[in-house]
RNA sequence: GCCGAUUUAGCUUAGCUGGUGGAGCGUGGGACUGUUAAUCCCAAGGUCGUGGGUUCGAGCCCCACAAUCGGCGCCA
């Protein structure tokens, strides 16, 4: 029981004037006692359907007319191009089986109405009332999330090509794990037979082990952060792209950022041009963060332009969101923002050797407000270093001390960065919500369904 | 952790000064031979989030709780 023609192809006009076999599912119905228009639709796209009383007996028509939304078919006809029809292909029916028939007593509760869903200031959220949110996964079989889904896969898969292109190795962490990444950030604790355990908020740790084995390496794998953000750019569970390079510098590092980014932007245009047509995002920008070098900025610059702008700014503080904003706001391309003050960042990042008030990091801003996309820089390599800088901040040694060890076996200077796909895939759809672009968002008040 | 808001039929919602809760979509029935989330007629469908309180009387006023949404901080 397979499936040979797919309806995208249809509407590429492979089968004009041919007799096809077209499995899908209804997305809606309508017309007389003498004919029935069906759209019917499946994962590459949608197609108009007739079926006429005349040529399909009074028995089809009738399963036809019962046939409710969501019911899947399997319809035979005439592939005919007709202007009438939408995407300018019709099947002319001649026999109908229905497959999965939906019961008229409880059918397919997403509707136009629920469909649409607005913000306290009347912008569009797609899918983000608590009805839709508890309906996922009915929700995933609309035309916006299938086309989020599609965009989410292409650039999964322009990740794996530019790191493998690029000889890295693909390495997996585990996600149980005894200690943090981040410092400041909350970690789920999760029993573990007699002791606890944590999900991991990071690969970097385990990379920075395998780095003198593989040199260059990276992931794409899920982080999870219990942090109780409730913002348009926060997940618990979001899907982190991360690297790692034994001898390479901050700007090394930042190249590849870029390189991952641009690409992943110019595989979208490839191979989802339509997608990213029906949302009416605009190619030209797509193209630009493609095709053009990203901009970069000190920490330093970043303040100084902030107080200009009359932004009440200390030097040493970290510039959070509403910072980020004014900051990017005239931006067209993504920037880097690099050196941040030392007393910002946590111990694993290296002090700048020109300037110890420094460390070699970078972030990379994404315009249009969609905030910190990339997150990295050179690592604390030397023993000694590591050890000052864990107890400068009071971070206790034991849960470190594999990734100490690391250092007391031919340390050598190394870096990376850690990319959130989620939301490099939010900024290019242009989605009005970070939870648009994966199938089951998990947020601080939600895990189901 | 902090601030703000919402909750009325399966969905989207109207509901005046506190005085018998209306509609659209969907569903069921009927009409219609080219419709574009068709159109027209009819019907069924409501413990108004939960629990208290005020009142002759509460969807509406008061209190508590819950769920959810939006924003901030933090981050990718």
């Amino acid at each position: 029981m397979g499936k040979t023609v797919w309806i995208g192809e249809v509407q590429d006009g492979l089968y004009d004037g041919k007799t096809v076999e077209l499995k899908g599912w209804i997305k809606r119905t309508r017309g007389s006692n003498k004919m029935r228009f069906i759209v019917l639709r499946d994962s590459t796209g949608e197609i108009q359907c007739v079926g006429k009383k005349d040529t399909i007996g009074e028995e089809s028509f009738l399963a036809l007319k019962e046939a409710l939304i969501e019911s899947s078919v399997i319809l035979n006809g005439t592939v005919n191009v007709d202007e009438r029809s939408e995407g300018g292909h019709e099947l002319v029916v001649n026999a109908v089986e229905i497959v999965g028939a939906v019961d008229p007593e409880r059918p397919f509760p997403i509707n136009k109405e629920a469909l649409d869903v607005v913000d306290e200031d009347g912008e569009p959220m797609p899918g983000g009332s608590e009805f839709l949110l508890n309906h996922r996964h009915l929700y995933l079989r609309t035309s916006r999330m299938t086309t989020m889904l599609k965009l989410r896969s292409s650039a999964f898969g322009a990740i794996h090509n530019y790191f493998r292109a690029g000889d890295f190795i693909e390495y997996q962490a585990p996600n149980f794990v005894a200690g943090a990444v981040e410092g400041g950030s909350t970690l789920f604790e999760v029993p573990y037979f007699d002791k606890v355990a944590y999900l991991t908020q990071s690969w970097q740790l385990y990379a920075e082990a395998a780095m003198p084995a593989l040199e260059r390496l990276y992931t794409i794998a899920p982080s999870f952060r219990a942090e109780e953000s409730r913002t348009r750019r926060h997940l618990t569970e979001f899907w982190h792209a991360e690297m790692e390079v034994a001898w390479a510098t901050n700007d090394e590092i930042m190249a590849h950022g870029e390189g991952v980014v641009r690409h992943i932007a110019s595989t979208l245009l490839d191979e989802r041009e339509s997608e990213l047509t029906s949302l009416n995002r605009d190619l030209d920008a797509i193209a630009r963060y493609a095709d053009s070098p990203y901009p970069k900025m000190r920490y330093d610059e970043a303040v100084e332009i902030l107080q200009s702008k009359g932004v009440e700014v200390e030097w040493g503080e970290d510039l959070d969101y509403s910072k980020e904003k004014i900051l990017t706001q005239d931006f067209d391309l993504p920037h880097f923002l690099t050196h941040y003050p030392k007393i910002a960042k946590p111990f694993y990042h290296r002090v700048d050797p020109d300037d110890e008030k420094y460390v070699l990091c970078h972030d990379l801003l994404a315009p249009e407000g969609y905030g910190e996309i990339i997150g990295g820089g050179e690592r604390t390599w030397s023993e000694e270093e590591i050890l000052r800088r864990l107890d400068e901040e009071g971070t206790p040694h034991e849960p470190y001390q594999f990734y100490i060890d690391t250092r007391s076996y031919g340390g050598v200077p190394h870096g990376g960065f850690g990319l959130g796909v989620d939301r490099v895939v939010s900024w290019l759809a242009g989605a009005s919500h970070i939870r648009e672009v994966i199938p089951f968002p998990r947020t601080s008040r939600r895990v189901t369904p």
